[in-house]
DNA sequence: CAACAAATGAGATGCTTTTGCATTCTGCCA
DNA sequence: TGGCAGAATGCAAAAGCATCTCATTTGTTG
């Protein structure tokens, strides 16, 4: 089962108001295949090396940024510095991340959304967005905790 | 009603193998009256300004992670650059941040605690830590959504 | 295909946080 | 209570991440 959209193309730049570049068409590229998913700015400037594009990094966050701003993609916080990117398929998740090899899967609650809702609600506050991460070991026996 | 401690002291900085100066005396008290409860590490340092306590910023922070090591304070990495602290009281909350002027309040939900503790269990974590944050609008007129 | 606006690259810059090192202070023991 | 070893502090420099500046290059539209 795949998100509503399979692939990005030059269109959904185009749609985005941006130009059609090659730096944007490789980035979203990328992004799209990528093993991961989830990608730092740093990730993608040494993916696109090994790949033969030269992009700068400043580029890269400009574009990521941009991608942001249209919807293509989305930033995440994790704890420990950089931002994370990975391509927004439409759908809605949350993310638990392997503290040892950083491993990151997704998931999705719909117990956990109707709860954030309601206390939202109790404090008077309107959700505009919510991060929720688990960190913790993942099953790969050289990551259980020691 | 309050947490488990509701008062730290020289004691709390002593049993944490940490030696009792000015400096860490001075920001835990600190910690312990702020309005906010939230505060950064720049934040720190001009109320202690304020409070005529001239502490180099690079104490505050190195401080700071010492008692964050030592489980007297939590640091919070919500988005917007800065990271922020609060003093750990022994209850674990989430929060959720007014994303017009930075109000934060506190929640804790066992539906939503119980409900991480399933999905890790399914994906093969196990689970160390989650960070769950909610953004936006506080009830205050001047922050609702334009 | 010319012309203009937008995008890129390289390096400078800004911010937050950390680190190195000389000086100062705490806790402990004689 | 005086003195000492190790810990803590302050300052300035550095590091890490992200953004900005500006000259040059590249899409796009007519």
């Amino acid at each position: 089962m795949r998100g509503k959209k399979d692939m990005m193309s030059g269109d959904d730049i185009r749609n985005a108001g941006l130009k059609v570049t090659l730096p944007r068409v490789k980035i979203l590229a990328l992004l799209e295949q990528s093993e991961q998913g989830h990608v730092s700015a740093e990730d993608v400037y040494k993916l696109l090396l090994d790949a033969g594009e030269e992009i700068g990094l400043a580029t890269i966050y400009r574009v990521l940024t941009q991608f942001e701003s249209a919807g293509l993609v989305t930033r995440h916080h994790f704890e420990g510095g950089q931002s994370v990117f990975e391509l927004d398929r439409g759908e809605h998740h949350d993310h638990i991340v392997c503290i040892k090899c950083g491993r990151v899967e997704e998931f999705f609650d719909q117990t956990i959304e109707d709860r954030q809702q309601e206390i939202a609600k109790e404090k008077g506050f309107s959700v505009e967005a919510h991060a929720l991460t688990i960190y913790g070991y993942c099953k790969d026996p050289a990551c259980r905790a020691s």
